[in-house]
DNA sequence: AAGGAAGGCAACCGCCAACAA
DNA sequence: ATTGTTGGCGGTTGCCTTCCT
C-alpha cells in the first residue's frame, strides 16, 4: 500500500478549499489555451495546478475537451450529422463518447445535449398529437409529420421490386423522418434497419443521379468529400475506412421487441466481449461507408 | 413592456475502471 | 492484495437566452 503523503494531502486540501466552480472566465480560458498549446496533455490536476488555474482537473479537462479544444466544430448539427447522431445511437445507445468518436470535432456532451433536447422535443410534439381526442384531425396533423403510416412502411420497406422505392424517394426529399418511427413506438428495430438500409440505398441511388434530382427539386447535395481520408478508432479495434464496403448490415437486428426500453448492446449482443464485439467491428465499417456525412 | 415558460447548453456529480504505489 | 488517484463516461442540474402571452 502507498504511504499517505501528508504533506501532499494537506496542499490538496488547501487547493480543494479554494478551488472555482461555475462558468469560466475569459481569463481562465486563456490561460488553460495558452498552457495547453505550450505544453500539451498530460495529468489533468497538473495542468490546473501548473497553469494557476483554481480549478480541479476534471473542471479542466471538461473545460478543455467540450469547449477550448482547436479541431472543436461549433455550431448546429448539419442534417447529414443528425442522421449520423441517430443511426450510432441506433447501435451504440447512449454511448456518447463512442457516436462522439465518429463524428468529428462534435463532443459527447453536445451530441447528448442534441439528442435529449431534440428527443425531448419530439416526444412532446408527438404525445400531444397522441393525446388529440379526434383521431382524424391528429392523423391529419401526422402526416404532416410522417408522410405515410405504419402500414406504408411496412410495404416500403419490403417492396424491393423497384430500383428506388418510395421510402428512397422521401428520404431523397427530406420528408421522412426516422425520429418519429421510435419516438412513437411505430416500428422495431428490425424496421429501423429496414428503414436506413433504404436510406442508405436512396443516398447511393442519389449519389449518381444528383444532378438530375437537384433539378426536379428532389435531392439534397451528398456530393461530399469521401471518408477516406480518416482513420477511425473504436475503444479496442482500430477501423480502417479505406477498407469499407458500401453496404449496410443490419442482419442481426432481428428482435421484434421495440427499442424504448430495451438496450441497444443487449439488442445486438456487444455487450460481452465475444462474437458480439466482432459484429459491432463489422457494423463500424458499414458506418464508415455514411455516404451524406460532412466533414 | 413585463413576466413566465420552454429550450439550449455548459458544467457538475457520481460511478467505474485502470493504474500506481 | 489493497488502497488512493486519476481519467473517462453518462446522467443530471441549473443558468442564460429566447419565445410566448
Amino acid at each position: 500500500m502507498r504511504k499517505p503523503d501528508l504533506m501532499a494531502n494537506k496542499d490538496r486540501m488547501k487547493d480543494i478549499i479554494k478551488l472555482r466552480k461555475g462558468l469560466w472566465s475569459p481569463d481562465e480560458d486563456e490561460k488553460l489555451i495558452r498552457y495547453m498549446l505550450t505544453n500539451g496533455q498530460g495529468c489533468w490536476s497538473d495542468i490546473a495546478r501548473n497553469a494557476g488555474l483554481q480549478r480541479c482537473g476534471k473542471s479542466c479537462r471538461l473545460r478543455w475537451i467540450n469547449y477550448l479544444r482547436p479541431d472543436l466544430k461549433r455550431g448546429a448539427f448539419s442534417s447529414q450529422e443528425q442522421h449520423l447522431i441517430f443511426h450510432l445511437h441506433s447501435i451504440f445507445g447512449n454511448r456518447w463518447s463512442q457516436i462522439a468518436a465518429r463524428l468529428p470535432g462534435r463532443t459527447d456532451n453536445e451530441i447528448k445535449n442534441f439528442w435529449n433536447s431534440t428527443l425531448k422535443k419530439r416526444m412532446k410534439t408527438n404525445t400531444s398529437l397522441n393525446n388529440s381526442t379526434d383521431s382524424s384531425e391528429s392523423k391529419d396533423v401526422l402526416s404532416g409529420i410522417m408522410p405515410f403510416n405504419d402500414h406504408d412502411i411496412m410495404n416500403m420497406s419490403m417492396d424491393s421490386s423497384s430500383s428506388i422505392s418510395s421510402m428512397q424517394a422521401m428520404v431523397l426529399a427530406d420528408q421522412f423522418d426516422p425520429f418519429s418511427l421510435l419516438v412513437n413506438n411505430h416500428c422495431d428495430m428490425t424496421n429501423v434497419s429496414e428503414i436506413f438500409t433504404c436510406m442508405e440505398d436512396g443516398h447511393q441511388a442519389n449519389h449518381g443521379t444528383l444532378e438530375a434530382n437537384n433539378k426536379m427539386g428532389l435531392g439534397r447535395d451528398f456530393s461530399l468529400p469521401s471518408l477516406e481520408s480518416r482513420s477511425i478508432e473504436s475503444d479496442s479495434v482500430p477501423i480502417d475506412v479505406k477498407s469499407h464496403n458500401n453496404h449496410f448490415n443490419y442482419g442481426s437486428f432481428n428482435n421484434t421487441d421495440n427499442i424504448q426500453g430495451s438496450k441497444v448492446e443487449d439488442l445486438i449482443g456487444f455487450a460481452n466481449h465475444g462474437q458480439g464485439e466482432l459484429y459491432l467491428e463489422n457494423l463500424m465499417q458499414d458506418i464508415t461507408s455514411f455516404p451524406f456525412l460532412d466533414f
